[in-house]
RNA sequence: UGCCGGGUCGUCUAACGGUAGGACAGCGGCCUUUGGAGCCGUAUGCGGAGGUUCGAAUCCUCCCCCGGCAGCCA
């Protein structure tokens, strides 16, 4: 590895793991360049909480002209598919990322890890068990109370070395026997009581094949493949912690590069769950539609949701990094991508659950055309025509029989602006057998066209969005909300988390209507529908109905108001 | 009750012995042809008790509370 100069950037640390990296910099703790890496087990989708590391290990090398490097922890082939492979390299690559074609599997190390255990047996400190697990856990002890030594402990290296070689060549079944190091049953730290190096598998593996019937556990892989590349900072989560003295055992044992370790708390969200365990089980269980359901805080679900990759890496950028247990609210992530959709996001107007307007008094059969801006937070948007005529449609919640106190929209003898267009003012409405509002009369003011100049002469409090009745679009609304109802499903006592699951996180909307111009959407396009909130194209929108996710509402002031008068 | 780690506004996060600050959430207001956006203002916090010091969130002692660890998972 080529001499390479660190040097610290102008920009300050901004949280304690930058500190130590600076403070190893300025004290010339090492010869090379910084080294990081992500380093995922293949066994699943990333969720938020990875974005967190990866932003963290990526920013570290962006931040100190260093490298970070893509490992998979593929020890255990039980677990592990080429399906969650391609799915991690796609959502790194999404957030903005790239490994330099660096792109490393544990299992490439397995011939050297093979070779250092049998370094370790030769060094008297590792033997072949023949412990049952039952037995093995008996024998590990408890927390509070040392464990006893196997039986098997004190072969000689002569003997654990043939053991080891016939486990290698497949002569024993699963589960016979165990690779242990020969370290301390009485250890306070329970990971030193001669934990297990090697387990007996006869399971093919997604890379390696049937080329191995033993695989290395995580313990005896991860801090020497850290070790064979480089890497200068082990960042890792705090579980890890007290395995930490153990890698440092092994790294000793074989005189091999020390990386340094240093953990920091995992990340949590309010409202829904971040473990692969349960994320599988919600896929599993068809309580959503796949990894990737817009609901599911994994990075292809907030992709399908209509999140950003910037909006991401600025929401790990906010929550900052620290080592002591967080929860962080959802609001948090959603005024992320909120801000970011607000400068970037064309406007458009949709009507989602629609309520048919005449306007009385305007000609039956003409069309006028009104120019609209496409985003008033970025000019160089420009602007577009839309098309008005006497048939419309608006929000059924835009208009009410009874309208309550600081309700600015439509009722009986009010007046609103249509956006872009005239002041309307209600004259009437129809229901049907049911009592449901059918039609809404209004008469409209021709001295009101929006930007006339003469428009400014009347003021009205509410101005509501609506759609063309002879043009509009047929779409698909699916309208999100949080999985689950309580902030930490995971951590309510006495029910099952599966039991706090919310039934109404989906609801889809299969008539609502759109302007024309988004007939020719494509999948990920992201727009605000006026008034509602942001929304995306759905990956699999048809071409002649457009699908639109709601990625998040708008802030929302009226909901606030009604939500305190109730 | 062994070992390791952690407690700063409601939620996150700063402070490195020298005025406890920022963000989100909240509240109040301004503005507005999106009840959007934006702008202004505002309340709320160092787990507790001692000690060291001119001065402590920061250093020391004791206590309290919270998290992790007993897979042939990672």
């Amino acid at each position: 590895m080529e001499e390479t100069t660190n040097a610290v950037n102008e920009s300050k640390a901004t949280n304690f793991i930058h500190e130590i990296i600076e403070d190893d910099i300025n004290n010339k703790k090492y010869s090379t360049r910084i080294n990081t890496r992500f380093p995922p087990e293949p066994n699943g989708y990333l969720h938020i909480g990875h974005a967190k590391s990866i932003c963290l290990n990526f920013g570290i090398a962006e931040k100190y002209d260093g490298w970070c490097n893509l490992r998979f922890d593929d020890t255990n082939p039980s677990k592990e598919e080429v399906e969650y492979v391609e799915s991690i390299k796609e959502d790194v690559h999404w957030l903005g990322f790239d490994w330099g074609g660096r792109e490393y599997y544990a299992s490439d190390y397995f011939q050297q890890l093979y070779d250092w255990a049998e370094e370790l047996i030769k060094q008297g400190k590792a033997y072949v068990c023949e412990l049952t697990p039952e037995q093995m856990r008996e024998y590990r002890g408890t927390l509070t109370e040392p464990g006893k030594e196997s039986p098997y402990r004190n072969r000689t290296s002569e003997e654990n070395l043939d053991l080891f070689r016939r486990m290698k060549a497949g002569e024993f079944p699963d589960g016979s026997k165990t690779l242990r190091a020969k370290i301390d049953m009485a250890s306070p730290n329970v990971n030193f009581r001669d934990p297990i190096l090697y387990r007996i598998m006869h399971q093919e593996h997604h890379r390696t094949g049937d080329a191995w019937c033993i695989y290395p556990m995580y313990d005896w892989a991860h801090g020497q493949s850290d070790s064979i590349e480089n890497i200068t900072h082990s960042i890792c989560t705090l579980e890890f912690e007290n395995h930490r003295p153990l890698y440092d055992w092994f790294i000793n044992q074989l005189s091999i590069h020390h990386p340094q370790q240093i953990e920091f708390a995992r990340l949590n969200l309010s409202y829904t769950v971040m473990s692969k365990r349960k994320l599988l089980q919600l896929v599993n269980d068809g309580d959503v539609a796949g990894w990737d359901d817009p609901r599911m805080p994994t990075i292809s679900g907030l992709r399908r949701r209509g999140y950003t990759p910037e909006s991401i890496r600025n929401f790990a950028e906010k929550i900052g990094v620290a080592r002591r247990d967080n929860v962080i609210d959802v609001a948090l992530l959603e005024n992320c991508i909120r801000e970011d959709l607000n400068k970037r996001a064309l406007r458009r107007m949709a009507v989602l659950q629609p309520l048919k307007v005449v306007i009385d008094n305007y000609p039956e059969g003409q069309i006028e055309t009104l120019e609209a801006i496409n985003n008033p937070e970025d000019s160089t948007a420009g602007t577009r025509q839309i098309e008005f005529s006497r048939e419309l449609f608006i929000e059924q919640d835009d208009f009410m029989e009874i309208p309550p106190a600081q309700y600015y929209r439509l009722s009986v003898g009010k007046e609103v602006r249509l956006r872009y267009a005239y002041i309307v003012k209600c004259t009437g409405f129809e229901k049907d057998e049911n009592g449901n509002i059918t039609v809404v009369h209004c008469e409209y003011d021709p001295e009101t066209k929006s930007g006339s100049g003469t428009a400014s002469k009347k003021k009205v409090k509410g101005t509501i969005h609506w759609v063309a009745a002879h043009n509009a679009a047929h779409a698909e609304v699916r309208l999100y909300d949080r999985l689950f109802n309580v902030e930490d499903p995971a951590g309510v006592k006495d029910v099952d988390w599966k039991a706090t699951i919310n039934n109404n996180s989906l609801v889809v909307l299969p008539n609502s209507y759109v302007e024309p111009s988004l007939l020719t959407t494509q999948p990920g396009d992201k727009f605000q529908f006026e008034r509602l909130g942001y929304f995306c194209t759905d990956k699999e929108s048809p071409t002649d109905k457009p699908v639109f996710n709601r990625t998040v509402t708008l802030r929302d002031t009226w909901a606030k108001i009604e939500k305190k008068n109730n």
